[in-house]
DNA sequence: ACCCGCATGTAAGTCGTTACATGATTGG
DNA sequence: CCAATCATGTAACGACTTACATGCGGGT
């Protein structure tokens, strides 16, 4: 899926400048399920401009440099449509962490701990996030899709974290001390 | 994490050649959580060659071509202990699916029936594959690292297909004919 | 002072997938 | 007979990330 129905998709959601979309890759909704850094939105942004599928809008701020924001239009919200309606391509999960811990005999045992504990904070620190009331409340009233993605982030997250919490000792060795 | 450092990962756990370390990373253990193509395989093994990093044996078959059996030098166990030690880049997740998911409102309910069903399926597939026979019985006596991104892998699928069974309703609305 | 956040944009560079090139054998 | 599996290798192509270029304001 290329940037630029990346993009669209956020606009069908409001107007919005091209470092606030990347703030919906990187923290909100999206975080979980993609990722896209600004040099692919701000190129993105400009052809679909040119296309007519999006309206520029320049804003003046007090105390932060002006912004664009962009607009999806009628033709944009088609085309919108029209991409979600192709066939998609499988997902993709790659994670070093694990195959770091794949090969978990091969460090030492302190390094092995360092990993593991790195990994499950960071897996706790996104389900925190996931659970938040912020995050919740915004989707209170959100369309079912939303709701469900967000579920499914959050079951997944739950799971993972319960699984790494209940093989610690057999991973770093039962010892626990207080 | 490069592709070189990736084949010699499998390449600890045995001899192979570049289109058996495909297949690890297609159907075997790998394939859940990194995917790599021959593409990239065969350049690494010529490089990691080059480096005396692995040696290569031919080998004659009957009914199939010939290959080429990789196997990892003391050097290359080093080096890989040496890779496995640095800082590992985060995870990264991208799902096509749920991002349509995302806007199933924009689909037509037939679509929406589609998707939904076609990802739930996949996920069924892909956990039924890990919660196999064959695949139990290799990892019986499997070090704790393999065993443990086994059991990773498993529930995680586990919990997603299980709530994508429990959302099935409430996304595909509530009529169920027989 | 210095770094971070806000804000946009371009260019270079990396890296990986897809397609091409070849070729034998087996099953439908 | 055609497709698929086994098997290796190269080259083109595409897409994204990183770094560069610029600049103000606030917090440490």
């Amino acid at each position: 899926m290329d940037s630029k129905t990346l993009c669209l998709g956020v606009l069908t959601l409001g107007e919005a400048s091209g470092y606030e979309i990347r703030k919906q890759f990187e923290d909100g909704m999206f975080a979980y399920f993609h990722g896209v850094s600004l040099g692919s939105i701000y190129p993105a942004l400009a052809k679909l401009s040119a296309e007519g599928l999006v309206t520029v809008r320049g804003v003046q701020q007090d105390g932060k440099p002006d912004k664009k924001l962009y607009r999806i239009t009628e033709t944009g919200q088609t085309a919108f449509r029209a991409a979600l309606d192709k066939d998609s391509s499988p997902d993709q999960f790659r994670s070093e962490a694990l195959y770091r811990l794949f090969f978990a005999e091969l460090l030492t045992p302190e390094r092995r701990r360092q990993v593991y504990d790195a990994y499950l904070e960071f897996h706790r620190v996104q389900l925190a996030e996931m659970e938040s009331y912020r995050c919740a409340a915004e989707l209170a009233d959100a369309p079912p899709g939303q709701r469900f993605v967000h579920g499914a982030g959050l079951v997944s997250y739950r799971a993972f974290v319960e699984y790494m919490e209940s093989q610690r000792p057999r991973m770093l060795g039962e010892e626990e001390p207080s």
